[in-house]
RNA sequence: CGCGGGGUGGAGCAGCCCGGUAGCUCGCGAGGCUCAUAACCUCGAGGUCGUAGGUUCAAAUCCUGCCCCCGCAA
């Protein structure tokens, strides 16, 4: 039996595992759909993986700034796919565009459906503490990742685990499982199970202002931000000293600590020696283990102390302090 | 041509504006002190100041090109 025609359309990192998965299966790749190349970073286009993958297997590319025009629906239409698999694209995806495959719209997402429907999955199971999280295959419907779940594969969130970290491990999960599903979606041995409506929950898209840090949070807390806001938009915060401007600094990796307990407000410096630096949060103190300067690469504490002097009574807090 | 910071012994920084003997906090090595130590004291090794050129009696410092790293912005 010859495989299932399939159109990809994806754009991020997390996609890459599952897409170039594809070319190992039966099944045949017609095309991919990505976002334009108008991303840029300086003076470099943006580098999208899921384009090089394609090209690197002679597949065609398409970039229509939108997918839902009239013109760009022909086009794909026109490819005659069986199905369309989708992950990380990027786009809303349309009634018209849902009517074209004969065998439905499938959808990589990476959380445990219903918890975390939205753009940014991952970087919210890491900042809520979630011990577990993973990634679910749901057929396409016009509610934002609404649909039935097709497929599951579940995953312990490690524990010093960056958003970043998490997202890698997860694109490689998602690989086997969507090859599997192709191959049981051709068989016509595919199960629907409807979300649970009570159990949704939201993820919306990471913005930047989201990186600042709360510092009357607990400290298990802290480290969940933390991780969660990395690789962008990274959590930071001010350093207030006196007599110095204030300094924006990333916070790349917290630890809570033992000692010492204080009852100082939370963002204050409790201990800055040669190896530490131990700020109070909400519940007790926390460890600053890696910090990142403007202009500079991460950095361990001790390294960072030794060409900043820091005493304690200095803040961490929002770029401008209240009066204290 | 989006804005900006940076490249100084192994690490993190100062010095640059106002050119004139390479500095600070650590690390490393030797010795000392100590019951002992990541502590303390003494001594020491280690640097083409990113790179190419220019100005100058003299350049880490001023000027120009280039390379590399990073933050913001998306």
């Amino acid at each position: 039996m010859a495989g299932l025609k399939i159109v990809m359309l994806g754009t991020g990192d997390f996609a890459v595992p599952s897409f170039a998965g594809l070319y190992q299966t039966p099944h045949q790749v017609l095309a991919l759909y990505t976002q334009p190349d108008r991303m840029r970073t300086g003076k470099e286009v943006h580098r999208n993986r899921m384009k090089e993958v394609a090209l690197e297997h002679g597949t065609p590319v398409f970039q229509p700034e939108k997918i839902n025009t009239p013109e760009a629906l022909e086009e794909l239409a026109g490819l005659g796919a069986d199905v369309f698999i989708v992950a990380a694209y990027g786009q809303i995806l349309s009634r018209k565009f849902l009517a074209i495959p004969p065998l439905g719209s499938f959808n990589i997402h990476a959380s445990l459906l219903p918890k975390y429907r939205g753009a940014a999955p991952i970087n919210y199971a890491i900042l809520n503490g979630e011990s577990e999280t993973g990634v679910s295959l749901i057929e396409v419907v016009l509610a934002l990742d609404a649909g039935p779940v097709v497929g599951v594969v579940k995953t312990p969130i490690q524990p010093q685990e960056t958003a970043g970290e998490l997202e890698e491990r997860l694109g490689l999960l998602a690989a086997p499982l969507t090859a599997e599903f192709l191959d049981r979606l051709q068989q016509g041995t595919i199960e629907r199970i409807p979300q649970d409506p009570s159990l949704v929950t939201l993820a919306p898209k990471m913005q930047k202002e989201f990186g600042v840090v709360s510092w009357d949070k607990r400290a298990d807390e802290i480290d969940w931000h933390v991780r969660a806001m990395q690789p962008w938009p990274n959590a930071f915060t001010y350093l207030h000293q006196a007599d110095r401007p204030a300094r924006r600094l990333v916070i790349r990796q917290v630890a809570p600590a033992a000692e010492p307990s204080s009852t100082k407000a939370p963002g204050t410096v409790l201990l800055a020696d040669k190896n530490q630096l131990i700020v109070q949060s909400g519940s007790g103190p926390v460890s600053i283990v890696l910090i990142q300067p403007e202009g500079k690469k991460p950095m361990s504490a001790g390294d960072f102390l030794r060409g900043n002097r820091l005493v304690p009574g200095d803040q961490f807090g929002p770029e401008v302090l209240s009066a204290s």
